[in-house]
DNA sequence: AATGAATGAGTTTTCATTCAT
DNA sequence: AATGAATGAAAACTCATTCAT
């Protein structure tokens, strides 16, 4: 592919060099994921880039942005919040949410939940990128979560519920089955597949929120 | 200079002793839960204490040690698996299910999530401590939650289900609660309390377990 | 600041980096044989060689690595065996001998003993170390020089004697010698130069090889 | 021995208090022989001793002053220079030498050559030790050994030599024999006991000094 | 622009020494 | 007197960052 002679088919030196960021904010999110802030050495990180260590302060002033730039990006790349569509859809309810629902699942099946785990276990350590998170990304997806629940409810679709508390109940499964794949994943004995578990959240959740089970109140 | 006959105030040596490992334990999980095994100094860790740095090596042979230790006595002193009650219980599956959730609500409610934070985010660092986590303590649960559901459905209690992938379902929100509460419950805005929280819960999920929903299968 | 046109004073990086493990074995050496193994600070080392702390680190994995490095480079660098010499050799047997011990002393007139104070002080610290010095270096040498004695013997040029161990006394002196000048050379009143200790050496020993002092044995 | 309640047949209490001391310096002199002075820990030697770190700061004040006190000891111990003997002595100076000879082979024998080999390799961290050693114990057995070789001179039993050099080349085999058994001893394939060891040496020495040998000079 | 050798600040770890018991 | 828990100075080692090439 690159073949050092032929400046006409492509010019690879300036791709190259303005994919520079793009592939070292790739490795780093990998392997920041993989071992946290802390333990990560930089020169892993150039390494797995296919750089050498120094050429990613050109691009970086330091380890924290290299950090920062990853999870902004890693967040971005991952999440399609599809606000439009909610004001936009004229199905049902339940279809809207499920396809929302679906959407996430997508994410997590390809992506595994890395960037949600690096997120959580460094919030401590980087509360600005915390609050970033905990405002732009998770608080709206429950702001818009909420809302499919209350247009559901509006349209009787489903039954009287705390929207903005079944947003979280809703969303928390997910959230955790992205970050347990990607953390202990591999240690479990009897893996139960993505399909079944997210069948089976479907399928629950969903019926949670009809009319007609037998309302039995707790207390 | 000191006088020589107040020995009621000055703390026994031996006493203090026997009480080190479980002051460092202590003071380790708080550390390392706030910033991860490797961000954290040894040297806060026994200051945390009201110890001094080298006075950690003589309970623990490194670093490393004492953060396995912290992680074991924090699963362990928060985890109440409860397995006798199923078989025991004579109540119905659905108290039951909810007597096991609440016990679980109980610790998030008090300890946070702090340990599970770690074990997660620590997983691919410590990949034995992962493994023993999910022997020990996540499948372990897994599977008495399934066989409260395997119980309920048997008694016609529930409707037919996976019962393992259920079993998955169901804890996640309350896993995904207690890691997200000890991360980034600073930095809601409106934060949803515990109690709203695992009211909605329960009500949705046993809700979604019961017959009587008109099922309406996707596609 | 610095003229930005001399490229030839400063030597060039590659050139350096080659160099490193031999600047930094020399000068390790150096200050492991005044010092001995534990008391030797690995940031003298580097200071010695004209490098900072960290740099060792990139040559060599720990203090130890770096320490048995030093002792096998200078032991390989001071000792000439002669095997071949000796299968080759035509004139007489005493010259033979004479001429390996001639080059011994003149190993230790210009290095010093302190490679082998070094073995000797630590052989109890690294005894895999001490164990290849002696397999490899000592009984070499004792074989080698139990050879000639053979064939000295065999010629009927020395009286009958038992070969290894007249190797080991015509050994000693000169391994004792090589270590107290090391270790204790300037603490001497009047100290008997090398000269004189070396004449006297051949002289006495030669002598004792030969046929003709009125044998004596004792009691 | 040591019966708990008969203060009349021997006061156990005392007796122990006053042999602290020498305990100490007893275990200190070997740790301190097999591993040099900077690797060993001082909780070593206590413990060596059936003593408590502490109780070692109740006899001595740091760890160098021990150190001190047990070369001291180990070498007053071992070393009889019987300088006294020479003087009154009546018989063939070869029979003196070789009684002079003998009684260091026993030390040898008895002790190995610890201390000799600790004062070598220390000699240049404790520089006032050395000087004392090679003062008070070297030079004064090099001047004895002169003596001998002077009478033996003048009484016609050993050809003309440098008395100060011969005694050295005599002392040297003894003192690497006794270094080098110690430290390098239990690596040899084939070793060559002491027994054939000494005999040898006493033979090619005495030899070497009496007349007779077909004087060959060098060179 | 890219490199990677070099640096030294920051951590982990050890252990001589102190001192309350 | 004896003990051994506690301390903290000092040494090994790591790695983010710099900078000459």
């Amino acid at each position: 592919m690159e073949t050092e002679a032929t400046p006409s088919t492509a010019p690879p030196r300036r791709r190259l060099k303005e994919a520079r960021p793009a592939q070292l904010i790739a490795a780093a999110f990998e392997v920041f994921a993989e071992k946290g802030f802390a333990a990560t050495r930089l020169e892993d990180v150039a390494r797995r880039a296919g750089l050498a260590k120094g050429t990613a302060y050109l691009y970086f002033p330091n380890k924290e942005a290299l950090f920062k730039a990853a999870i902004r990006e890693a967040v971005v790349a991952r999440i399609a919040m599809g606000e439009r569509d909610v004001e936009e859809w004229h199905g049902s309810s339940e279809d809207l949410l499920r396809r929302m629902l679906e959407q996430w699942a997508e994410v997590i099946r390809t992506h595994r939940g890395g960037f949600l785990k690096l997120i959580i276990a460094e919030a401590k350590n980087f509360p600005d990128l915390a609050e970033w998170y905990q405002r732009e990304v998770a608080e709206r997806g429950q702001r818009l979560m909420a809302a499919i629940l209350r247009r559901g409810m509006e349209r009787g679709e489903f039954r009287p519920l705390d929207a903005e508390a079944t947003a979280l109940v809703i969303a928390c499964p997910m959230c955790f089955r992205a970050i347990s794949t990607d953390a202990l994943g591999c240690h479990e004995t009897e893996p139960v597949p993505d399909e079944r578990f997210f069948t089976t959240y479907f399928d629950i959740l969903l019926a949670g929120l009809r009319h007609g089970a037998m309302e039995k109140t707790k207390d």
